[in-house]
DNA sequence: CGGCCGTTTGAGCCACATCAACCGGGGTGG
DNA sequence: CCACCCCGGTTGATGTGGCTCAAACGGCCG
């Protein structure tokens, strides 16, 4: 974490040059020094390729864009893609928020990005992987109230809040960005579209919690569980994390429990339902959809709540 | 209805005196006719009002608040309370707001502003009353996932979506304003303030939302009525509309048991708890909470979460 | 007066919780 | 390298909060 503020001057090229040494250094060590290198040299990568898109010459947006996107097939094109695409925002735009965001974290699995109760100064952006927000409550209860995928803001309506009102945990080694409130404040009045996208990504997570409250509400554990799965991987596919066959699903049983508010029992009992139905496979943390259609039908799920999350977002007007 | 079209261009005063006329005529009849005229006396005097405001030239933001409140005790003041105090809008941002909306409308109880799946042209500002937004499934049942009062915006995150998710429904007799989303569009452009403060709506909405998760999640039915309770109570408080002895609380069983997610008859059950704890007494749509620290207590509730609908926010900054 | 809607009360049932035990794999320490 | 252990998943037995069905009650309105 230290290199952080080793590495703020450094150009792009030497930032990819100090990861690939990184990856070698790791190539000869094992366990836990050899997965710090690594991660050290994702952040690395990361921090360049953020770079250099900043840096970047202004050039045609959408075209520069679908060529970025194989050229950095890396972590910030989920991100990217969803700043131009859905939240509509200008080259200038894309770069004020970047330039103003700070360095990018690296965060491991399970930990916390935010603290229930813990003051809020920043505002998150998940750039890769997953992450969710849960309560606990004072008997031990926990209710997960949001999964964020790649893209997602973590905490868009925080800044009107002192204290998180959840904890923000990793449920993958996640990569995210932060801009400090302070700093929002003054790029939100000099650059109203980010205002307005950052309005955009929290409308769109409180129409996908409306979903959760019908669903926690009047469905059974099955429809519930099917509908679930059936969002995460509508989003996923959305921000282009998944492949036709199957997906990182990184979930555990007691974590679906506590976003379906069921027992991790009765999660158990009713995967195996969906899978004894041909529906799905899950295992050791991977999804995969063995039948689309019969799963939607069987979670009742209509994706358009979701279009506010779509990347094209044809005239709201 | 179709007086709307015929009092556009009449003054305050015109308008007050044709309130006047109506009540007048309203005392001499009788039965649906009698509150037909009364319906259109309200109404008027709501015009009134807000024209008055609209024109009135520009004063200290503030104490003019303060004064106006105690000359208008109508419908309009905790909806301008709550637009300079809450949003802290400005006297102009307020006035170019209120000017772009169309003219208000007086809905009946448990007529829908907006029907499920209908195209959403409008934002709606609810001036008294309550209304909710209700989500109905195909097998019949509902779920509400949303409880508005005086001063609230009824789909601060509708202009995403082309279709509405929900249906919104008066539960009392109410009188709402709409802002075109067309005209809407402009004036986010050229009053960034106006943009902020429906964003600051749609979060703190989005904040009531994960609270409702948690108990909808992880309640059991007392914790969950008393809660839900507690919360309409501390808003109707918040937006002026409780007083110590008791409110109007017009939802039927029927309707607590599709908020809640349980059933009308467990609803019942369950409000006999409370009130045989001494904690509440609801009867004919009038709700007094007898013991206020003692329902906190059984709800666990934390009005913090409500920050987000406080008047005065002390710089989130 | 009669019908209707919201409320109340009782009886039986079901979805899901809880408790408890066991399994299987991957990481750790000796 | 193996033994161990811990955690996530699996399975069974039993308990319960809340649902459903059914019927009666009371106020309100036509």
């Amino acid at each position: 974490m230290l290199h952080q503020l080793t590495i703020q001057n450094r150009s792009p090229a030497e930032l990819r040059q100090l990861a690939v040494e990184r990856r070698e250094l790791a190539a000869s060590r094992a366990g836990s020094i050899k997965a710090l290198l690594l991660k050290e040299a994702k952040l690395l990568e990361f921090q360049a390729e953020l770079r250099s898109w900043v840096e970047l010459p202004e050039v045609s947006s959408q075209r520069d864009l679908d060529g970025g996107k194989r050229s950095m097939p890396h972590d910030l094109a989920p991100f990217l893609t969803k700043l131009s695409s859905r939240m509509a925002l200008s080259r200038a735009d894309q770069q004020a928020l970047l330039a103003a965001a700070s360095g990018p974290r690296y965060i491991e699995k399970d930990a916390c990005l935010v603290e229930q109760g813990e003051e809020s100064t920043a505002l998150f952006i998940l750039c890769n992987g997953m992450a969710h927000a849960v309560r606990s409550l004072s008997d031990g209860k926990q209710q997960i109230v949001a999964v964020f995928v790649a893209g997602d803001t973590l905490n868009a309506g925080g800044l009107l809040f002192r204290h998180a009102r959840t904890s923000i945990c990793a449920l993958t080694p996640v990569i995210c960005l932060s801009v400090l409130f302070k700093h929002l404040d003054e790029l939100l009045i000099s650059h109203p579209a980010i205002a307005r996208a950052l309005w955009l990504e929290t409308a769109a997570q409180a129409a996908i919690q409306q979903e959760w409250m019908v669903w926690l509400g009047r469905r059974m554990a099955q429809t519930r569980l099917a509908h679930f799965l059936c969002e995460v991987s509508y989003r996923l596919e959305l921000c282009g994390d998944s492949s036709r066959e199957g997906f990182e699903f990184p979930l555990t049983q007691r974590e679906l429990a506590d976003t379906l508010a069921l027992s991790a029992v009765h999660v158990n009992r009713t995967l195996q339902i969906l899978r004894s139905q041909g529906l799905i496979e899950l295992s050791r943390q991977r999804l995969t959809i063995r039948d689309k259609a019969g799963l939607y039908k069987a979670a009742e799920f209509d994706p358009r709540y979701l279009d506010g999350m779509k990347l094209i977002d044809p005239g709201a007007a």
